[in-house]
DNA sequence: ATGCATTAGTTTAGTATTAAACTATTAATT
DNA sequence: AATTAATAGTTTAATACTAAACTAATGCAT
């Protein structure tokens, strides 16, 4: 009896796992499908994002944010600042940071497609009713993150 | 009225897209992160499970099942192959496929790390009742992938 | 039968990513 | 004040991955 429920339980768990990722990567597929055409990246795109949505931020928290190494970081902010699209800044108080701030370039581009971004979210998100997806944040709500290592 | 309505949809959406890609996120990395002392990565991985728990399988249906290219697949049973955990097999019937088969090196092998993988998993998923994971897992399935076009 | 289209797998070239070693700056300890 | 530790960011070397062009085999069409 414990053994079948040891087994049942840890079938539901591998289950359910499967489910999971696979649903995460069924709607990022589609959500981020038109990406290509803006000449983004995904994580490019994470970070103009990022950056309307919270204001500037350090290269760190950036990482943290779209959950990349920070050595990735370097090399996406190269790559937007080369189409100047962000600058970086050096903090005078601490000059060990970087903050990372759209230019007007940068901000009217990601103005300009962030509501066709978020209409494909929400057009791959429709599978669920409202409702559903309200159920669904509050479980995945309750895996905690583990900060990441590098 | 009907605004808010559009802009209330977006917004769950948004939000619960969020979480449900941080949830995988947290989740695979904690499931992953011993593989590396296997000396396998997680696509391996992936193709030994798929051959153990479905048996032999052409490359195609195995890009589908851990989706990834077949481009990818090629490199990843080169990889498997030079390490003799699995070999291919021409079909005889239509010689364009290549049945790959668990040796029974590879076999002992998957069949020895499994178990603590499938713990792992277990244990990360284990910040839900198997109940909630039962109505994730329902919620997961209502999103339909798409076919990889590959 | 002969060409056309499709399919499985491979190759090639390029990109995103990471881990780990490194530099530069700041904070803490003695 | 001097040394040590910690932190932000960079660099380096290696890997996983993809898209797209390609080869080889099969099926289909006229």
């Amino acid at each position: 009896m414990a053994e079948y429920q040891i087994d049942e339980t840890e079938k539901i768990a591998l289950q359910t796992f499967t489910k999971l990722i696979r649903a995460a990567e069924t709607v990022t597929a589609k959500a981020h499908s038109r990406l290509p055409e803006y000449d983004l990246t995904i994580s490019q795109f994470g970070v103009l994002e990022a950056l309307l949505h919270l204001g500037p931020l350090c290269q760190k928290d950036i990482a943290a944010k779209i959950l990349k190494s920070t050595g990735n970081i370097t090399q996406v902010i190269d790559n937007l600042e080369k189409r100047k699209l962000v600058v970086r800044r050096q903090n005078n108080e601490d000059r060990r940071y970087y903050n990372i701030h759209l230019t007007g370039k940068g901000r009217s581009f990601i103005t300009a497609i962030f509501p066709e971004h978020a209409g494909r979210i929400a057009e791959a998100m429709s599978s669920l009713t409202s409702e559903e997806q309200q159920q669904l944040g509050a479980l995945c709500r309750k895996f905690k993150p583990q900060p990441h290592n590098t």
